[in-house]
DNA sequence: ATAGGGCTTCCAGTAGCTGGAGGGTCAAGT
DNA sequence: ACTTGACCCTCCAGCTACTGGAAGCCCTAT
């Protein structure tokens, strides 16, 4: 498979695809004339490569999730802690933005919006405490 | 002031201070030795900016955030809409990320974590769709 | 032969800083 | 006068995870 193909069916941009190459994730083949050759087992890391990004695992997270995947003697517990430490900084960031957005609704609610100059917007960026 | 005593004050680190000066977000003045030296009004500023990004908003944002601020002739409806418009990209991060922590949450609680190999969150990752 | 599409590499840029090297300046202490 | 240490300066590189673009090769169809 080349990678416009290996694109097509993984959902990756190509040019995402060549980075995972880049960074060590995945070693394609190469045909005789210089063409990355995708075998299935390259289509099913990147499949799980995908799948982990979107759930927002950085890039050395999937790197050990792909080699815990790859580890028929891994213990499950430390695929667990990997997922465990990353929803913990998802709940973390998750009431971060919950805390702006109840100072943002707020603000936005109660600014008249119109042609006039007077905004508490700029008024609590002006003058209230971070 | 010097940049030490803003950064102390301002709560921003002062590479930051710096960088905002580089991107034109501020411009103190210079001693003769070459120091930054900063009025009130650039003090001022960093507060407004420090808030701002407190908020999340984005650099760009600030930058017209503070351009409005310091237009004495500026249409709130401007402010609202930047604020309104982020919001909803707030929202928006939000709910994504709501999404990622239910799939996430529910993945390591039925992972059992242990010595075994046997882990629903790789099981996850290799064969469900995105 | 040529046109088009796909493939290659390499370089640069994104956001918003942050760290570090290499060096000048200042105030206090000896 | 000299040294020490805390400031300050500029410039360059690096971080995350790509993304865009240039320059050029390869392959197929007409």
């Amino acid at each position: 498979m080349n990678i416009g193909e290996v694109a097509k069916k993984s959902g990756l941009p190509a040019k995402t695809i060549r980075y995972y190459e880049d960074i060590g994730l995945i070693t394609p083949m190469r045909d005789t004339n210089g063409y990355r050759s995708f075998r299935e087992s390259d289509m099913h890391k990147l499949a799980f490569l995908g799948r982990s990004r979107a759930l927002g695992f950085t890039i050395e997270d999937c790197r050990n999730l792909l080699a815990l995947w790859n580890d028929q003697d891994r213990a499950s517990a430390d695929v667990r802690a990997i997922a465990k430490e990353h929803l913990e900084q998802i709940e973390t960031k998750i009431s971060d933005l919950q805390a702006i957005r109840e100072t943002l609704s707020h603000l936005v609610q109660t600014c008249a919006g119109d042609g006039r100059p007077d905004c508490p917007i700029l008024a609590k960026l002006e003058k209230f405490p971070t």
